[in-house]
DNA sequence: AATGAATGAGTGTTCATTCAT
DNA sequence: TATGAATGAACACTCATTCAT
């Protein structure tokens, strides 16, 4: 899919956006990045509108397999909800650069094509966590109170929220802990 | 505290960042809404860092205020908690930039003393609403299973969410309604 | 019209794009002339674009406001027709440069704008020589055989080429001399 | 003379800067047209300075073998003028690109070999249609009052004009017919 | 004979800021 | 209080050309 310089140069684009924000993000700082001048970064990318794209792409595709997985090793829906949440943490550890890139839309906001592509992206992981939730309806396993965007709203709105103090703390603590603490609490709601 | 050219400059400042992110709060774009020359905007500010720095001062003279009224005016943890959720409400309400300016952290990721601003107006928030609920805990009114700190992530979360999916919607729905629904689900989470 | 700074800027743009062409006509180079930075050309025009525009409005304004006054002061249209040769060679004796800026429409040819321009105020001109022409027709002075429009190609086409020579030999001969050895040929035809 | 790749990059050439001018004749541009690399070009011309040299080569091959043909098989001089000019429409409607390539110094004004070339062409030509009219002459039938370099000026300075005419009407008329109405003006004056 | 990768120099243009008035 | 003019530094991107393969 991509070569590796390709790739070389999405990493170090990501990690770039991820340290110095949007504005740092010039083809001269990734250029310095990479090892090669800056006319170099063009041969492999057209523009820094495609940097940004592959970026998506490549985020994009890593969310569209993970769930594929999850979705055929697991019956339960609540242990679907369970190894999607674990997956994103997962994928955060490996790469937390990613925080930034992810939930910053405003990265995007100059480009409707790709802005309307996080969005896609977003809607993407509320709908599978919606069809999670409807199964439990179906098999009258959720609570009558709960209302099913509210619980996303708090779902992604909290993993949004606990990636990014993360993140603002220098990764000080262990995600993958406190995010399984958030997890029990939020299936604690829909028990 | 502001003159009245200067209040002009910082709301136009919001709104630009608002509107067109970081990357179209540019001396030229602002000087062009405010309607003065460019070097008219440097009478009124010493540079672009202390317009930053002026939105914050702003905002968070705004949150401290209200705070102040709203401690006073009531007893119960609960009824304070509701006051301070609506209070959000009516801010973002009535002044919509601000949450793109005020939730976007990696507008000030590039100078350590407004980044640092934004996460005290931050950990201000969390410890009000933390002491909320050590009241009610210290009233045997938390149920035990209820982490404060997940709580918080939730409450913030799903509200910053909120905000931003309202936002993105360009203001389709009515926040404060669908506010005060995700702030009924998280009451129940604390009764 | 146009400042001092601004009429300096279109004066040596022209002579740059007659002694190196289009290709040397690049802002470094136009700054260099004119004695300013780079971006200090961008406070008086906003584009390059502005400037070849500019060059075009300020000849044609020329042409106009000449066509004017010889239309108003001669009756006879042999005499016109001196009138406008004569000025046109004076133009270029005032301002040589202007020869290849004028007569490369290549120049425009990336412009669809700019290359209109330039065809529009070759149409005038030929307008105004085919009138000439029309009103001899009508008053039974002009030869049968002459075509009005095969006239207009060897008037203009000669008078062209024989600027360019001009600038070619460095200006190495007398072009209003020369210029009246041609009108008179020229009007040998047509008497 | 050329080997067949070397032709087709002369060709190319020459129709990419008759459509996008000088300023669209890139090495990138080329190698697009041509169906080969950009470092595959240099295979074949050793610089863009290389081509633009066989550009003219090529053209002055052309004229002169077509000259030597003319010229032995004709002898009124009045012949030989008709068959030289019927030669160039010809060539123009076979290729007409070759239009701007021949009639823009411009394209070759920083290169002084080959704008020395370039006029080489033109005073090869010149010199020939001054040969005709010098043997009219001598035979009494050049009236008195024609001045052969005005003749020239106006033969060539016409052909020019009309063959930029025709490109710059997207070869809408029939630029022979045109061409031999022009022509028989032309003869007109020198009969 | 051809190319993928690379680059130094340059393109037009925008940036935050300064200075004289 | 305001501005017209200016600039050094940076911006994304293109240029003709080279080199290893």
């Amino acid at each position: 899919m991509f070569s590796d310089r390709q790739q070389q140069i999405i990493d170090e684009s990501i990690k770039l956006i991820d340290t110095k924000g949007i504005q740092g993000f010039t083809i001269k700082n990734l250029s310095k990045k990479v090892g090669i001048s800056e006319p170099g970064i063009y041969r492999h990318f057209e523009s820094k509108f495609a940097i940004l794209s592959a970026i998506l792409d490549s985020f994009k595709r890593d969310i569209f397999e993970n769930q594929a997985l999850s979705l055929n090793n697991a019956n339960d829906p609540l242990e679907k909800l369970k190894t999607f949440a674990n997956k994103i943490f997962e994928i955060f550890v490996h790469n937390p650069a990613l925080i930034t890139v992810i939930f910053s839309e405003e990265i995007y906001m100059n480009e409707k094509q790709l802005s309307y592509r996080v969005k896609e992206i977003q809607t993407f992981n509320e709908n599978l966590i919606a069809s999670f939730l409807i199964e439990l309806r179906r098999d009258k396993k959720l609570p009558d109170h709960v209302n099913i965007d509210t619980f996303i709203l708090m779902f992604f709105g909290s993993i949004r929220l606990l990636a990014k103090k993360w993140k603002m703390s220098d990764y000080s603590f262990d995600i993958k802990a406190r995010g399984n603490e958030l997890l029990s609490s939020l299936l604690d709601i829909i028990k």
